[in-house]
DNA sequence: TTGCGTATAATTGTATACAATCATACCACG
DNA sequence: CGTGGTATGATTGTATACAATTATACGCAA
């Protein structure tokens, strides 16, 4: 009840309030609105259908998301990922997520193993054959399953964010054969480390998973990839 | 300009909105509201003179802080901090601080490091006596120095939600001579250690620190310090 | 007495009207 | 021609009115 549970509500989809939160989240994330891009209240919410009371309300979260920032009686405009913030994230998030697999050992399901397992299975048959919107897929959904599987809201909740704050360059990760299969090879070897309840082995292997991608991406060009959405 | 620079908006004096959100922010930290509370929208609102709106605005706010919890068509709530989230953010924060002390070491200036070191100095002649109001504000700044020593818009700002958000059982692991002497003692090496630019050291002792100032206040009774507020 | 259903009150969700602020353009003046 | 000030328009900030939803209380029937 009195949880550190938050994205519940906000993406509440019955409210117009969440709709729109979702929705200008979505645009912004996808690129279809650009760093400085101004948003309007009047202008999202006729997009949208509604008044500036739910958008505003909105605006508000997405600020504190990081995703605008609103400037008082001037507007509301989309904030930049910049390069550094990328290796800022991606360096907290290898702190996290070793963390997060060391907590996993303790507290993961049969049933998640299983989907993890699976998930790994899967990720081979797709990472041969080059499938990269596949793999994106399944590789959001493993770090997915080890968050839920830390059994605790708090950590969950941070990784998820970051995890979604750098999905627009993190797909492109994932664009070669090459990659794909190492990174499902570590998935796996991180999947055995928690099956064997070997916290600081999956502490360790989950750090250096974050360390490589970030890595990989330097090396394949990670302005270009930045700077084309 | 399109910085992950969030909380100068939110504490903005001059907007209604902004302060009914540190009003109430400062109300639940506080503890005059306590977990469970419903906060009514329109109670606030004739409390601080303002409509609806601007409390409407506030609490959609709160809610991404963690602070409320607001079930649709029902209520806001403040969020309590279970035991198990204050265990959990410790060991996040364990992590981060160790991070964040690490990167200090690259970009502190002389003016931080120079502040740093009066807040030691000054801090020592309050632990002795006993003040902790003092100690309390003294810890609370140093850790912002070096959150903002760190040159990381993203840490920064992690790290003082948790700061923010621990705040209510914090001051309480500050209350003992013993303990105070010693975390002043803990912020010491850190800052010799980030002085030096020894990052691994600056890391090591700033992970240590917030372990132990997590197992301090689990000696010192956190089930009575937190159920006290 | 207990249980259910309806009516009423209270509260939040949304829309709109009005006020305040900021940006722009135009004109007067040096 | 350039500069400054004012007027006008656009946009955000706030208040209020109305709609929708939820909680509560009361009455009726089993």
């Amino acid at each position: 009840m009195q949880e550190f549970d938050l994205k519940q509500e906000v993406t509440d989809k019955y409210s117009l309030r969440g709709r729109v939160f979702n929705k200008v989240r979505e645009d912004i994330l996808s690129g279809k609105y650009k760093e400085n891009d101004e948003l309007k209240e009047i202008a999202i919410g006729e997009e949208l259908g509604v008044s500036r009371t739910p958008v505003r309300e909105a605006f508000r979260q997405l600020e504190l998301e990081g995703l605008i920032q609103i400037i008082p009686n001037k507007g509301a405009y989309v904030t930049g990922i910049t390069m550094n913030d990328v290796k800022d994230i991606y360096m907290i998030r290898s702190k996290l997520e070793g963390l997060c697999a060391a907590w996993a050992c303790e507290h993961i399901t049969k049933e998640q193993l299983e989907e993890m397992e699976e998930n790994i299975y899967l990720a081979k048959f797709h990472a041969e054959r080059g499938h990269f919107e596949q793999m994106s897929e399944l590789d959001s959904r493993f770090h997915e399953i080890m968050y839920e599987a830390c059994n605790s809201k708090i950590l969950e909740h941070n990784l998820r964010d970051y995890h979604q704050y750098v999905m627009r360059v993190r797909k492109k990760t994932l664009s070669t054969i090459d990659r794909s299969l190492a990174s499902n090879a570590e998935h796996q070897a991180i999947m055995e480390a928690i099956r064997d309840k070997d916290a600081k082995r999956a502490d360790e292997l989950a750090t250096l998973h974050i360390h490589n991608a970030y890595e990989n991406m330097v090396k394949n060009g990670l302005k270009e990839a930045y700077s084309n959405e």
